[in-house]
DNA sequence: GTCTATATCCAGATAGAC
DNA sequence: GTCTATCTGGATATAGAC
């Protein structure tokens, strides 16, 4: 009994993991109000009935994504921060781990995407807005404290911070955008070249 | 009879201009199919069943503004590409006059918003996806030619060219999603910051 | 040219059988 | 838990009056 029941819940996680799939897919690329509850259900490769077992709408699991997906940006812009490295390593790192992500983990990719996408949109649930607007600067805070820190032991320079934060996350975002149409020729760029808007030459 | 004909011509003009600016608005920040013509004729001021006197279609409203926005940059590129001036100039004022544009020019913001959203999306009509399939790699070309003759002469980094003009169109593109949502606290970064991944220091 | 009314279709969500 | 059938609302596009 004990048993049963956990190997329900088991289940039941399964299935929500491949709607939380499916839906990422194709909410990062065609947009939530372009993609069908019916085009999801078929992607995870069951009716589309069966998903309001798990989710009580479409906008429930385009807010749940999004929460995930910012806990998962947040989260990695934590532990960057945390780091025990040069500050000038760690802008590094961050686009390294960024950019292997858009070339080798396709959720990570979606992920990114589904940001970029969702936060200039007008047209998402309250509630998904909300998040953002709670969520989104963290890494842009983040980012410029490790650029204030570069600054003040001379390796980064001595420009406007929240300027080169804002270069800096604009850069990763449309990065992910163009990865996401042109996957099968992308190239990530060398990292030297990202870095030189951070790096200081004196 | 003839003065007729070219008022109403004329008319015509400019309520079909009418559609195309409350369309691009909308377009741009909500996206495709989560506008409705209602918006659309709302916006512009009259019936939504006036709409279809002047266009065919939701779709084609939105084609038709794809190949413009396409015409807009792809022009603006081949402009810059003659002028005479040094090659980082060239890179410097294509930055600052976009940059210009998007904070002061409403229908340049939406314009380089509309390019951004509607590339990365898989749900616009097939029409539209040719012409971006055609056009969208032209201003990549322009700029990494100008970058590939300031190599040359010595004056932009020898790095790949390739990599330096998915930079640039990259930054581009992701302060235009930012702008999108923060144009009340929008600052253009310095035009040295977003230099220095072209400028050659040695 | 412009509006109102409406036919038609499609997608979200629910009901209910198994 | 899963499916099929269906209710319902809303949006595109058309018809037709003015």
């Amino acid at each position: 009994m004990g048993r049963n029941k956990e190997l329900n819940e088991l289940m039941k996680d399964e299935r929500k993991q491949q709607i939380f799939s499916s839906a990422l897919k194709l909410f990062a690329t065609r947009g939530l109000a372009s993609t069908k509850i019916a085009d999801i259900a078929q992607d995870a490769g069951f009716s589309q009935g069966l998903v309001y077992h798990y989710f009580k709408s479409k906008d429930d699991i385009f807010i749940q994504l999004i929460k995930m997906a910012f806990t998962q940006l947040n989260s990695a812009a934590k532990q960057l921060e945390h780091f025990d490295l040069p500050h000038l390593q760690k802008l590094k790192i961050a686009y390294e781990s960024m950019m292997d992500g858009l070339v080798h983990h396709e959720d990570a990719a979606l992920t990114h995407l589904l940001i970029a996408t969702s936060s200039a949109s007008e047209s998402i649930p309250d509630e998904a807005r909300l998040i953002i607007d709670e969520q989104y600067f963290f890494p842009y805070e983040v980012i410029r404290r490790i650029i204030e820190a570069g600054q003040t032991d001379g390796s980064i320079v001595s420009k406007n911070s929240r300027d080169l934060a804002l270069l800096f996350w604009s850069t990763i975002r449309g990065l992910s955008i163009y990865r996401a149409t042109h996957h099968d020729t992308f190239v990530v760029p060398e990292v030297e070249s990202f870095l030189a808007m951070f790096r200081n030459k004196e």
